[in-house]
DNA sequence: AATGACAATGCAGTATACTGACGAATAACG
DNA sequence: CGTTATTCGTCAGTATACTGCATTGTCATT
């Protein structure tokens, strides 16, 4: 007979948003400990891989690539900027715009870093079998996909 | 030929971590939609469960059973304790805890609310066939699982 | 009984995520 | 050309998540 932290372990456990942020603590934290000698965290390096191959971006354009919501990608850049990483400088064509464009310091630390990143991604599927990584991707995407719209920060 | 905002979507879309965090983005914002006439959040409902289930936690246990960090607890608590959905007092046993109580109020709020919650989460795993949904919740169940003493906040 | 280890909470500070409102610049339309 | 609408960025405010430190209470050992 389950007890009651049984019943309610179930209850929550049950629930795919509970798993959900459960999996997002799991992989910061991970993200965190194989990226600690960059004191970097997983948004500030996505939009930093965005800046790598899209230069010189609005920060809109930033969010929709990176799928954060824009006033949380200003203060990601102001932090980056910050730290010399980023810089940021009003368009001549359109004057509302800022553009973010990565320093040569910052295009530096996005190469080096690459494979720390990579290894907490790794790190974070090794409890699956081959198989199962591709599969839980594949299904991840589609409901990303499907899904898109439902978040204030869609992709593109 | 890939342009170079292909390569960049596929180079996020291929980390797990880049998916985790936009499907935990897009269930709470399901989440929020689908209980928006209670004005209570994925965690907050989260406590409100463990309460209901456990009367008289100390916020660490509570903590423990939500996977919530213990000094988020204290705040989630503090501002279910403003609107009057929990009470805390100092357990006479051991004067070092604080033992939160749902109060009748809160109770109702639990049971009429649990509906709109599993419409966030039937909504959210919808564009996924039955069988897939089976699956990706068996995968995210081994991850979490596997991983569980990586978070700060680990279950149990 | 005093001391020291440990446990529960609190507090300050930072990062992400979002809402709503606003000002400035541009674009669209008549 | 001028009015209107839209777009970009910002600001203030709130919630989650975490780190590190301090405070208080309990307990074990002496």
């Amino acid at each position: 007979m389950a007890s009651t932290i049984d019943e309610l372990k179930s209850k929550l456990g049950d629930r795919p948003g509970h798993l959900i942020r459960r999996l997002h603590q799991i992989h910061v934290a991970m993200f965190l400990e194989e990226c600690a000698a960059y004191s970097l965290t997983p948004v500030q390096y996505a939009v930093m891989t965005v800046l790598a191959i899209q230069p010189k971006l609005d920060q809109i354009s930033i969010a929709n690539e990176a799928a954060i919501d824009r006033t949380n990608v200003a203060d990601v850049l102001a932090r980056l900027e910050e730290r010399c990483i980023v810089t940021r400088q009003v368009s001549s064509a359109d004057r509302r715009m800022k553009l973010a464009v990565l320093t040569n310091e910052g295009a530096r630390i996005t190469r080096d870093m690459e494979a720390a990143m990579q290894r907490a991604q790794d790190r974070f599927l090794a409890p699956l079998a081959a198989d199962q990584r591709v599969e839980f991707m594949r299904l991840m995407d589609a409901l990303v996909n499907a899904n898109n719209a439902f978040s204030r920060a869609p992709a593109r």
